[in-house]
DNA sequence: ATAATAACAGAACAAATGTTCACTGTCAAG
DNA sequence: CTTGACAGTGAACATTTGTTCTGTTATTAT
């Protein structure tokens, strides 16, 4: 037999080989005797022989006595597996997904994603292109919502639309926002002006006329719209 | 305790993000004794339970008998987690460039691609992810247009919008279509209804009177509308 | 209230799986 | 040739781990 070199014996890169591809199919770690089975060790105490050096080796990791406990570190070429991580993150990166938290209903406050809010709470999110987005917004501010109803129509916006939102609080001029207005109770979308100590909200449809706000304090800016889609043919 | 909602119970989330901590964190998944452990759940009957429920819905697939053999599929923003080999292939795959071959101008034909157009011409395309697309659409078919104006607003269209269309030559009743009518020299978008000879066309804002064409003939239909965008911030 | 179903508990069980150990074979150096 | 380190075998063993089962508690529907 062969004598122990200063690399990867044969065994060793098969092991490595059969560990990285049984893991990407299965999603999980072979058991030592799958490992023995695949590479033709027909003794399990040999598997464990083995990869007690590839532990040795840093090539794996283990935890005793707990079934298929091997984390592969770094594949036989010696890359570490963490680059194909990044690029999968960076190819994943293009694409985000935005939670949808609730609907909007005119008659009712807009449901807001608290700050500590759980990345699992939402039932579905939404997949958009990285490009459609301003690029400069942190993901995480970023939320959806549904339209319900046809009261957003004087903002262009139809029951069923998606809106993504970024939270603010403070809207900048020309911004469009969604906005709680405490003496209507009544959530709308419109395009807001601060002008001369009033607030202008300008309907998206130039067709309408804008509502003119004395006092400020009353409006209540829930979120900016980003973005605003419209699925004619349901996915 | 509260009944089974359509959707994912805490516990279920909770599971989830404990499989894809673990997961991340180990190299491998955890335990049914262990997920207990974390999740706050005493039994591991209940446990099990849990995990059927979530291999039913599709989020995980498990090898029965195998220790530690659970596969996460997705997680429960329900985005594709895959195993990272495929995930970049996969996420590139969500992806899809549509052409942006024109514009929609209301006084002027809009622009079709031809059938044997290149895949290459276009200045730009958009980035739009498959999910939002109805699925079965073939790619090739698909196209964008930017609108101009303000003539497309009794469609619910504002200028500057993203209008992604699907090159058809004939139109189902209730599907939004763009049609070129030749009596009138003008380009618009409404949706279709062909009812005892004669053709409806409803502006998508439900204030707005509907066009009556008695004459079927003259309707040209240009392409069925998709999907809209429309970007408030600029990427 | 009552029945039905979903949710949960805990123990007992069986199977999967890692570990240990005594033993055999190979090869190179003394 | 002997020795010793390396490589390999196979079985016995001990844990870990998934499964099943009986039963209990809550929730909803009738």
């Amino acid at each position: 037999m062969a004598r122990r070199r200063s690399g990867l014996s044969p065994r060793h890169k098969k092991i490595l080989a059969f560990l990285e591809e049984y893991q990407q199919d299965k999603g999980y770690p072979p058991s030592i005797r799958e490992i023995g089975d695949h590479t033709q060790i027909s003794s399990t105490s040999v598997v464990k022989y083995y990869l007690n050096q590839l532990e040795e080796m840093g090539y794996i990791e283990r935890r005793s006595n707990v079934s298929r406990g091997i984390n592969l570190i770094k594949n036989a070429g010696g890359s570490i597996l963490q680059t194909m991580k990044n690029a999968a993150a960076q190819a994943m990166d293009q694409l985000v997904t935005i939670p949808l938290v609730g609907n909007i209903v005119a008659g009712e406050p807009m449901p807001v994603p608290s700050s500590d809010f759980s990345y699992y709470d939402p039932e579905s999110g939404i997949d958009i292109a990285r490009s459609l987005l301003p690029s400069s917004d942190p993901l995480d501010q970023l939320y959806a919502l549904r339209v319900h109803g046809d009261s957003m129509i004087d903002a262009m916006v139809n029951d069923g639309d998606i809106v993504v939102m970024k939270k603010v609080d403070q809207a900048r001029n020309g911004e469009m926002v969604a906005i709680w207005l405490a003496d209507r109770d009544e959530t709308t979308l419109k395009y807001f002006y601060q002008e001369n100590g009033r607030v202008r909200l300008q309907p998206a449809n130039p067709s309408m006329q804008p509502i003119i706000i004395e006092d400020p304090s009353i409006v209540e800016v829930q979120g900016k719209v980003v973005l605003v889609i419209r699925q004619l043919e349901k996915a």
